[in-house]
DNA sequence: AATGAATGAGTTTTCATTCAT
DNA sequence: GATGAATGAAAACTCATTCAT
């Protein structure tokens, strides 16, 4: 499984050019990401202590990310992640404990990634159900230029389960919170209760990730129409009339 | 990602203890749903010749489904199900080739198991949509009881694609099926075009496998009411008023 | 440092001549000594299930004996090993957990090696400190053969360090017994307390490590000689007159 | 096996708290005790230039006998040796050629320490075996705090055959010496031969050695008790009346 | 059919050593 | 002199698969 529309926040993240370069881009916006937060989960020990190092273990994480994304996590040895990487294969324990950690770290690049991604969209649309229309148009464009995201995020299910699990804990949390003030806002139909807030939540994640699988990774078809005909059944439902 | 509604029945799936045991009840109800349909095995050169031989056979792939299930499949070893299955090493290529075919027969016999858990909930409901809704309780209760399902058709994205593929686009073409009827019946809103009707059978799937994973394998909240709380998002979607 | 004199039992265990194939000899000597004891501390998991697994178990056994004897624990491979035996590398793994494992079924292996080498010896002697006369010649003479006693005891230390002080606390107890019982036949002086018993004990054991080294290992002077410079000593003392 | 009795001095070693701070301790003791030798430097190519150099040699050779002492050559690393000496890892190629270099330069100081430690007892003692009695209680002593000397010592047997061999050679040699004087001034009883001399001393040794063993490193006797009843053994020798 | 011993290619990880700064 | 990033050979260990019995 994989991430899904995101947060409201940090709207002007991505200001350039939306097509080009979308690893780099990435990468760039993942590093300021990580100084507007503390990060915490990194290994201290391993941190670079050099720019040198620095740019070193970013090519790593580069080379793990197109490996991992397109071969999977056990056929993917670290000698491929360095041949990639163009660094020796001792170079890679230099910044990771194991094959593991690096997994780890991408998964949570891949999370804020898929959140980055959606972002601007979201802040788009005037109204709640517009903005997720929009953001399930730039998810689906998004998984098709990343596919790695799928392959990353999904098997995180067997290689990093908390990870895994916090980024669909983290996702639904924050449509959870665009549909209550959509509520508050008026737009929306109150839920029953908290369970069903929730329950809309989720719901609304899971279409759009299998959609997004369905839609953005298998087949390509326009993104626009996809996301339309979604948000005509999450605003009007199924039933006639 | 794993299964999600399917086919026909009556939705009380386990009667006894609802909790304790799930594992051996499965392995029961499963082999009864074996029996209804012969389940198409991809290597013949291997299928047992013997009654003592399809004893075995099944002997592992009940100790497959166990070992995957719980550890995944790279965690998991020939040794260790086959001392599960109490049979010796060398009996698991008697009926298999590989690790991964014995995977891609557990896949099929999971991806079936999910339709006939969910059958018999689908044939109750009057009306579509609360067929769906009886599906979707059915299915939180199956995979509530049957986790490894998850862990095994999620992973088959890695080990068997179109295994996986297989699953959902069949599980979508029937919900697809479905939704037709219910249009074709009057009680559902007509879709735009073809697209739209396969957005809506993915976008349903989506949520279903979701909520799944959220209320049936995470958390175990009442799958009566999650499945309630779904199905008022499906019938009139969240647009106020 | 390595083993030295020992015990006074199974004085017959050693009857063929003492001199031929003192390896097979000794190992064989050994499987009775293990079937006399329960000898526990064997992996179960891995122990042999058929004649065939047991021959394997040996080869392994024997050539990982002459490997560390030579080469030592660091540098010895298990590649090394198991080409000695003429296995396949993965034999190795089907009967021992770990380069260490086998290192411990070693140091077992050797010191009671050396305890047999010397026991019959010890009967020999009238009184006891002819015995311990003739087990020291027994004993240099059986170091001067199997070299690799000293160097598989000796790292114990820092490879199997219970074993290493397993095997000196035993073969002190032993030594201190006989000399007990010497004490209480009248040959040798009172010692004066518990502490110096043990003293005693760890004193005789000391030499005579000490004298293998040097006239066995190092050099190969006449044992019979030197075990009776050593018993002078030990009988008088240094003290003039 | 290690150290053992040696030539001039004092028998309070360790004046201040005896337990308190070994390490330190002994560090600055054995400071001392280079700048009374100048300690012959294998390596003349990579001997410090500078005042500041000599500083960093010596908290890198520090900092290996506390490593090497206590996890033994195999499982120290150099990075584990400069983290505690507080340089980088770089630094110590700046001074030692390799791992084993180092470790060669500290059999040589802690042979030397063993040498200084109890020579002030020998010189204290009137007559060859009351000096032996408290060279050997000084041993104990020294060994219960600076149990590093065994391990390195008898490790060298492995790394470095020829400091190992030598740490013995010269030391049985000493003690040789030192029972020749005995004997010639007459407290001494005659040695059968030349045979029969060395025989004394390596059986003098190797006793000290065991002893230091069991009563200084694993138990902690009285040092004087036991190198009393010692003495009274090697006085007397064993035999009743 | 069933057994379990044997195989060896393949992988991860370690770590002494080098070298540019 | 000091630093720490980079290197890659080496080694332990795993495990799917084969095969003789």
């Amino acid at each position: 499984m994989a991430g899904t529309s995101a947060a409201k926040g940090s709207g002007k993240t991505a200001k350039g050019s939306p097509e080009a370069n979308a690893e780099a881009e990435t990468a760039a916006a993942l590093s300021k990401g990580r100084r507007d937060q503390p990060v915490p989960l990194t290994n201290d020990a391993k941190a670079p202590r050099t720019a040198r190092g620095e740019t070193t273990r970013r090519k790593i994480l580069d080379a793990a990310r197109a490996e991992f994304g397109s071969r999977g996590f056990a056929d993917t040895g670290i000698i491929e992640i360095t041949r990639r990487a163009k660094v020796a294969l001792g170079t890679f324990y230099t910044y990771f404990d194991s094959k593991e950690e690096v997994f780890r770290a991408l998964v949570r690049d891949m999370s804020e990634q898929v959140r980055l991604a959606v972002a601007p969209a979201l802040a788009e649309g005037r109204g709640t159900l517009e903005g997720e229309e929009r953001a399930l148009a730039a998810f689906l464009d998004f998984v098709g230029k990343q596919q790695q995201v799928y392959r990353i995020i999904d098997e995180a299910e067997f290689v990093d389960p908390e990870g895994f699990r916090r980024h669909y804990e983290s996702t639904a949390e924050r449509i959870a919170e665009r549909l209550a003030e959509g509520t508050a806002e008026g737009h929306l139909a109150e839920p029953g209760g908290a369970l069903s807030a929730e329950v809309r939540a989720w719901a609304l994640m899971g279409m759009n990730v299998f959609l997004g699988l369905r839609f953005g990774v298998w087949g390509k078809e326009d993104p626009a129409e996809v996301a339309a005909a979604a948000n005509r059944l999450l605003r009007e439902g199924l039933k006639a009339g």
